[in-house]
This record gives structure tokens, C-alpha cells and sequence, in this order.
DNA sequence: TGTACATCAGTGAACGCGCGTTCACTGATGTAC
DNA sequence: TGTACATCAGTGAACGCGCGTTCACTGATGTAC
């Protein structure tokens, strides 16, 4: 698995690697490999499930109510950052065959993707602020926050593979998480014509 | 051109396919490959950069002052999904590639990607309901746009892959995109929180 | 108008190579009695 | 405590196959004079 890992960051792409060349890389003979997977894609497969349930597990750590909602932001994106450069190759490969992958490996991770994103349209049910908006519009607007995390772990990857300071990539990240809280917490009033700036929240 | 895009489409990935199988699908013998393009790399950047041309020249049609911000949204998300749905493959191509194609292949989605946003930042920055808010923000809002119509390409693909209707999809990044821009509307007061995180401030 | 030459897309044989997978095997470690 | 057997990760030879690339070629079309 940390062969396959490797090799994928530092080349291009599972699908390109070959059941061979992981082996050397592992230092085992290419047969070696059958005692610990039935083929590629039940590697690769292997390895989305890992980096799923690690991050599950780093998010569960969030004690939600504890904080206002710019706090939860600053707090959570930079818990995310921080994880996602420790498991830079793991995040590597997610994003390198979340569309590239074969069919079951993307399969896999979508469903992933989508349990997170009903994770997240719940948690933000939960919160009082948000109470006048329905659970349809909670869940584009999770959306739209996973596909600014994915983003953000794009570009945490680039810069980390450039040995640049990931501060900045944060920093924007969480304006552009303020900037759809900010438009969320105006959205109840549900504007047909505009953005009349209206009267504040609830 | 043609073959590459059909296989790429109804199978994984660039990479995984062969000069040989294109040249077989695409009805010619292998080596007449070579008179056509250097290697699968050529091939590939050639059909990155028809891509972006043909959007941009699309995007080029839409008269920015004549419409209100949510006539411009639902304007521009309604053309852009036509035209993911009638270049399906280029588009299909283009997601694959950009994270998992080669050093040389995201090189040419990045940079061309680049554009996209420094031109919509420009536009953003020409209206003058903006005006209050500064450039780098501005930068930050437009790349939150290009990643929420990427997102929205990506679902336009799945739900045209099982013939499903558009009409939801493009619903969806409607409302996402208006959201976005009811941020962008309050966000001119620059909120300080106490989380703010300015370049200089931090 | 005819001739001579250049350009161009495609041909088909051949090459050496790395691939996934099979097979029977080895030898170390764990376990039942 | 000793013996017999099971499990397990790894070995190495072998297979047939599709790969990218080379080469000298063909024959149609365009062009200069």
C-alpha cells in the first residue's frame, strides 16, 4: 500500500502503475502480491476506504455547539489542512482518482464524498442560525463547502509538493468559506429579485 | 482526435489507453499515428487547448453589462451546461485529465484554468456593484465560482451518462451561484471577527 | 496541356520489452494434542 | 515437552500478449513550369 501510495504521487496515476512495479517497489517479487490483494482496483479500493475512515474519524473529534460558526470555520479548515498534509499521499491518490479512476474506484469514492456530505447537511440542520433555511438548500450549500474543501486540499497538495508555506491556502480557504456562511445566513429571507441587503438574521 | 475522446469517455482515463488501440479504433494502422502528433502527450494538449478555445469563445458571446447579476447567473450556467452537453466528451476528457493526466496535461488544464479565473475576476471587478470589494477577494470569489461550475460539469456528465435531465443539476448551481454572490454583496463591511487573517495581520 | 517532382496519409513487417497471471515450491511461524 | 500439521508470505520460472517505435514502402493529390 505505501509502495502504490508513493508511486502515484510521485508519477500520475493509479491506472498507470503496474502490479510489477508496485512489487519492486515493495521489494517483493510480483507474485507476493496476490497474498494480500485480489488485483489492482481491490488495492486501490483499499486505500479509499483508509482515507475515508481516517477522516471521519478526525472531523468526529469537533464539538460543534462549542463555537461560533467563523470559529467552527477557522477551526475545522485548519484541522483539515493540518491532516491533510500529514497524509499527503493518501489525499494525493483521492484526488488523483476521484474522476480518473476505474469505475469501482470511483464509485467508491463517491459514495465516500456523499456520506460526508450528508454528515455535514445534518450538522448544519442542527444549528439554530440556519433553522429558517429548508434541508434542500442545506444540502447545496454542504456541497458547495465539500467542493471548496476539495479544492483547498488540491491546492494544500500543490504547494506542499512545492515546499511552499500552506498559510495563505488556509487563509483564502476560510474568506471563501466566510464569504457562503455570510450569503447562508442572508439566504432565508429567500431574495427573488436580488441581494437587497435586507435586515439582518433572525 | 475523435477516437481518443470516445474512449476516454466510455472507459477511465488518458493514460490507460494505448496509441495502438486509438490508431484501431480510429480505423488506421498504428504508425499513422505519427503523422498526426509527436506522442499521446501532443494528442492530449492539442485537445485541452480546443476545449478551453471553444469556451472561451462561448463565454465571449455573453453582453456582461446589459443583465442584473441573477440574469447574468441564470444566463451564463444555462450556456455553459448546453455547452457541456453538446462537447460532452471534450468536457468528460478535460475532468479526467486534470488531476490525473501527465505533468504536461495538468500543466495545460491548470494554466488555461488560470485564465478563466483572472478574466472573471476582471469582469467581477468591471461591475460596479463590486466595487467596494478588493481585488485579491475578488480573485478569491471568482475561483469559488470556476470550482462550483467545474462541480457542476462534473454532475451535468453524470446525470447526461444516465440520460437522466439536466434541468435539476443546472437548478442547483443556479442557486449555489446566487448564494455565493449574496456573500459577495455583504461582504464589502469586511466582517472582522477576530479570526480575520490578511495577509499582513496574521 | 503535359510532365516532373514534392508532399502527405497511410501501410505492414519487425524489434525488443514489460505486462498480468499460473504454477509448484520453500521455509518460517502458529497451534492442537 | 515433543510431534504433526496448518497457515502464511514470499519465490522464481514460465506463458502468451499487447505495447511503442523503427523502417522502407505505396499511391493519391497538389504544384511549378
Amino acid at each position: 500500500m505505501q509502495a502504490a501510495l508513493e508511486m502515484v504521487a510521485s508519477e500520475s496515476n493509479f491506472s498507470a502503475l503496474s502490479l510489477r512495479r508496485i512489487a519492486r517497489h515493495a521489494g517483493v517479487v510480483p507474485t507476493a502480491f496476490y497474498r494480500h490483494f485480489r488485483d489492482m482496483d481491490d488495492l486501490g479500493i483499499t486505500l479509499v476506504d483508509e482515507t475515508f475512515a481516517e477522516l471521519r474519524a478526525v472531523l468526529a473529534g469537533v464539538d460543534l455547539p462549542s463555537l461560533s460558526i467563523d470559529g467552527l470555520i477557522h477551526h475545522c479548515i485548519g484541522l483539515f489542512a493540518f491532516h491533510v498534509c500529514e497524509r499527503r499521499l493518501l489525499f494525493q491518490f483521492l484526488v488523483r482518482e476521484r474522476y480518473a479512476g476505474s469505475a469501482a474506484l470511483r464509485d467508491a469514492i463517491q459514495t465516500n464524498l456523499a456520506a460526508l456530505n450528508g454528515q455535514l447537511t445534518h450538522d448544519l440542520s442542527q444549528l439554530e442560525a440556519y433553522s429558517a433555511v429548508d434541508n434542500t438548500d442545506l444540502a447545496l450549500v454542504a456541497e458547495l463547502v465539500v467542493n471548496t474543501v476539495i479544492a483547498t486540499a488540491e491546492r494544500i497538495l500543490d504547494v506542499a509538493r512545492a515546499d511552499a508555506p500552506v498559510d495563505t491556502v488556509v487563509n483564502d480557504a476560510e474568506r471563501q468559506l466566510r464569504l457562503i456562511f455570510l450569503g447562508l445566513s442572508q439566504w432565508q429571507s429567500r431574495p427573488q429579485t436580488g441581494y437587497s441587503t435586507g435586515d439582518g438574521a433572525a
